[in-house]
DNA sequence: TCTGGGGTCCTAGGACCC
DNA sequence: TCTGGGGTCCTAGGACCC
């Protein structure tokens, strides 16, 4: 027995918590650039407006119905699924947290605790705890598990969990469910289903030959569709594994045109991607930079990559962000508009199993090593990633993402009881209340925020020692 | 005018080996 | 005139996920 839980449209969930008098209306969450919309609230949906589509078809609609529009806050979305999956780990230990939103649960062994009841319970504490109203599918297979957790979401009778395990009535639902709506399904495989061969739904697929599916849908969908029959071939992974790529990429708020500005964006973009490396303990024996255009411009289009391992795998900043400077100059074309720029770091290894070469200098290693660790040691402790940062990374940005519509970057804290309080009178909160928004204000400049803090911290150091 | 970011896995085909 | 068979490894690209 398998569970899975789902966080209801979580990043407009997310915002919601922050301003609660956004319940009931309609709101959208966009992407990084403010371009595509990455979350809608049920109300959005009714109104038909499409996961992943350029907001600025919908200018109207936004208008007529009052839709409230947010850039994407990644930091408080962060905060809020972390306090999530510590309430779902409360219920079992056997948890794989599958994605910002989605936890599969390891239900053996639990079977005796009348798992509706029990995940219902779950449910309640996420959403008195954090404030975040989640769907429960329960299930014999992991894919069986997104099947009812998709209509669950649509039959509020549930009470935000359905139990499909050893159900006999389970092919009504796949009767019922549209081929591209399955886990495994997308855009492409379920055009050549309906228009080639007119399978419609996930019980008609299921019906096909195992040959006709591995020939079509290749083991991918195989193991799908034995999952959707019932037999298990996705196991529930509670150990997490190392990445195998880390890749930081932007669009522009702007075209760039000039290499300094990209060898300024790659530099910033790199010394992410190895923030998160040496967060991992890992090194990377290969890094690349890819740029481009804007794609759906049909009269200028440049696009490349390219990638080189490095003579050492290393996570030094610097010595990373000199790799790609070097890359970047033999792809860039003088005399295009780039659109985008992403960083991307492969062959990654476990840093304590570092391979040496030859010519090594072991003395070299470690001091780069320290510097390293008390880079990340300060840029923790103060909660910013701009504290301390290289020269290459520059301090301008002007190429920078749009994000004209951020809530709050702060911390949210929102005691249980308050929620509780609002819950069930369901009344806006007063002033004082501590669920109150903290909204953006234009003053409010993080990077001037973490100049101040570097200063502060910069005297308080001199002032020790 | 305006179109995200970060991942995984699989497959086909080419280079190379003996 | 006539040109094998059996492998491995790597990579680019395409599909998928959220």
């Amino acid at each position: 027995m398998i569970a899975l839980v789902d966080c209801n449209n979580f990043y407009v969930s997310c915002e919601r918590t922050v301003d609660p008098s956004l319940n009931g209306k309609p709101v959208i969450v966009l992407s990084n650039n403010d371009g595509v919309v990455i979350s809608r609230s049920n109300e959005v949906k009714a109104l038909g407006v499409p996961m992943a589509g350029p907001i600025y078809m919908h200018r109207d609609l936004i208008k007529k119905h009052d839709i409230k529009c947010f850039s994407a806050n990644f930091n408080l979305y962060m905060q809020l699924s972390e306090q999530v999956m510590s309430v779902v780990r409360d219920f079992s230990p056997e948890v794989e947290v599958y994605s910002v939103d989605e936890a599969f649960i390891d239900m053996n062994g639990l079977e005796w605790k009348k798992p509706e009841q029990y995940l219902r319970g779950l449910r309640n504490r996420v959403s008195i705890e954090v404030g975040i109203p989640v769907s429960i599918g329960i299930a014999e297979t992991k894919t069986l598990t997104k099947v009812a957790a998709e209509f669950c979401k649509k039959d509020p009778s549930l009470e935000g969990v359905l139990n499909i395990y050893g159900d006999p009535k389970r092919n009504d639902y796949l009767r019922s469910l549209p081929v591209g709506d399955l886990w495994g399904v997308g855009r492409k495989f379920a055009a050549m289903l309906i228009e080639q061969y007119n399978i419609k739904t996930a019980l008609e697929l299921i019906s096909q030959p195992d040959k006709w599916i591995l020939d079509h849908l290749h083991i991918g969908g195989l193991k799908m569709v034995w999952e959707l029959r019932g037999t298990p071939c996705i196991p529930v992974e509670a150990n997490l594994s190392p990445p195998k790529q880390i890749m930081r990429s932007r669009s522009f708020g702007r075209y760039v045109k000039t290499l300094p500005e990209l060898k300024e964006a790659a530099a910033l973009f790199m010394g992410m991607a190895c923030e998160s490396l040496r967060a991992h303990n890992l090194v990377a024996g290969i890094a690349g930079v890819f740029i481009h255009t804007n794609r759906f411009n049909q009269d200028e289009k440049y696009s490349n990559s390219i990638n080189d391992s490095l003579s050492q795998p290393t996570s030094y900043t610097p010595n990373l962000i000199a790799h790609v400077h070097r890359l970047l100059e033999q792809i860039y074309r003088e005399g295009y508009k780039y659109q985008k720029l992403g960083v991307i770091l492969t062959d990654l290894a476990p840093a304590k199993e570092m391979q040496l070469n030859f010519y090594t200098d072991e003395d070299t290693l470690r001091k780069n090593e320290a510097v390293m660790n008390t880079f990340d040691k300060l840029n923790t402790k103060y909660r910013t990633n701009h504290l301390i940062m290289l020269a290459a990374e520059g301090t301008e940005h002007s190429w920078r993402s749009k994000q004209e519509h951020l809530s709050t970057d702060k911390p949210v804290f929102v005691d249980p009881a308050e929620r509780t309080r609002f819950m069930t009178t369901n009344s806006l909160p007063s002033k004082t209340s501590p669920l109150k928004s903290t909204k953006h204000d234009s003053a409010f400049d993080p990077a001037q925020q973490s100049r101040a803090l570097g200063k502060q911290v910069a005297e308080r150091m001199m002032s020790r020692d």
